[in-house]
RNA sequence: GGCCCGAUAGCUCAGCAGGUAGAGCGGAGGACUGAAAAUCCUUAUGUCCCCGGUUCGAUCCCGGGUUGGGCCA
């Protein structure tokens, strides 16, 4: 059986896939993309590192550096090669990155390509690029509108290299899911309940000592990745320690806010609880 | 106690020769196939502090309150 945990960043999902993990003796497989580097730890909420080195049975974290970016492509790769090593086992999949989750139990596919290089088309405009995808893929252009710069660079270059348009690759997929046994357990506090966990949690990071772990992480060269994650990215804007506590928590907020949508959209069998317990029940009547 | 200034969206404020109002922020909803903790889209709301008066009509003018701040005693 493979459980799929899905909800906010802030909902305890890390305790309900140990509780699963214990109680069906399974592997837990993460789909959280930053909690695959080692060098972010507080602000990424992730499991103590004691804890993973006393658990051989915790996957995908603390594998990777933060010089060495990550990605969806790599981590499909990566994730279904421990599906297959684990089929006959039970499996707890948790995290925050609905984009992974999703590519790797659907049929998402990427073929092998150069990295898009940093100043693909940086000379343009975005009404520019809008203009020039409208002619090379219409449908992928008006999905994308005209203000969406990073999207509509990624869909040009992929109709560059892959000599097809995006649109033309993603026509011939199903929206399939590619895994037997899967059960997906929702968590979803109610809002005013979710957002106090955060702004609570974010104090604690604080206590811990956020500020240094990013300060640090940010002192590092050509940390790109760093520089758009939550928890991190605000100590870089020169504004007093109550100022950037203020403003991740309201970032996590609105980040959660966009996690609730994707999970609810891209996800149709989810069962939704409120309650930690509940999901754990839940999870159990259906093994 | 006297004088002055303010009171408008959840917050900070703009506005109006008198024709029942708008920005930013926050909030809410949405999209999502190689940066996804990213990137982008859409959107709501008001006894314009209260009570009277003038007026065809008052958030705006007048009078009286309430309340916050400042100055003087």
């Amino acid at each position: 059986m493979i459980f799929c945990i899905v909800g906010p960043t802030a909902s305890h999902k890390s305790e309900l896939a140990e509780r699963i993990a214990i109680e069906f003796n399974a592997i837990v497989i993460n789909f959280d993309a930053f909690q695959v580097y080692k060098e972010m730890n507080l602000g990424t909420a992730k499991p103590s590192e004691d804890f993973l080195n006393n658990h051989d049975n915790y996957f995908m974290y603390n594998f990777r550096s933060i010089k060495d970016p990550y990605n969806v492509f790599l981590y499909q790769k990566d994730a279904r090669k421990l599906l297959e090593q684990y089929k006959n086992e039970n499996i707890v999949l948790v995290g925050g990155t609905g984009l992974y989750l999703k590519a790797l139990l659907y049929d998402y596919r990427f073929e092998e390509e150069e990295k898009m290089p940093e100043d693909y088309l940086e000379n343009y405009t975005s009404e520019e690029l809008y203009q020039l995808l409208l002619k090379i893929d219409k449908d992928d252009a008006l999905k994308i509108g005209p203000n969406n710069l990073k999207r509509l660079k990624r869909s040009i270059y992929i109709s560059e290299i892959h000599n097809k348009t995006k649109t033309e690759i993603n026509n011939n997929l199903k929206d399939s899911l590619l895994y037997e046994n899967v059960c997906f357990v929702g968590i979803c506090p109610p809002r005013e309940e979710l957002y106090e966990s955060i702004n609570s949690r974010v104090d604690i990071m604080f206590e811990n000592g956020l500020k240094e772990e990013a300060k640090s992480l940010l002192s590092i060269n050509g940390v790109n990745q760093a520089l758009h994650a939550i928890g991190y990215k605000e100590f870089s804007f020169g504004l007093d320690d109550e100022e950037t506590k203020e403003l991740i928590k309201k970032n996590t907020r609105n980040y959660a806010k966009r996690q609730l949508t994707f999970f609810r959209h891209q996800f149709k069998d989810v069962t939704r609880f409120e309650d930690l317990d509940e999901a754990f029940l839940y999870a159990k009547s259906r093994y």
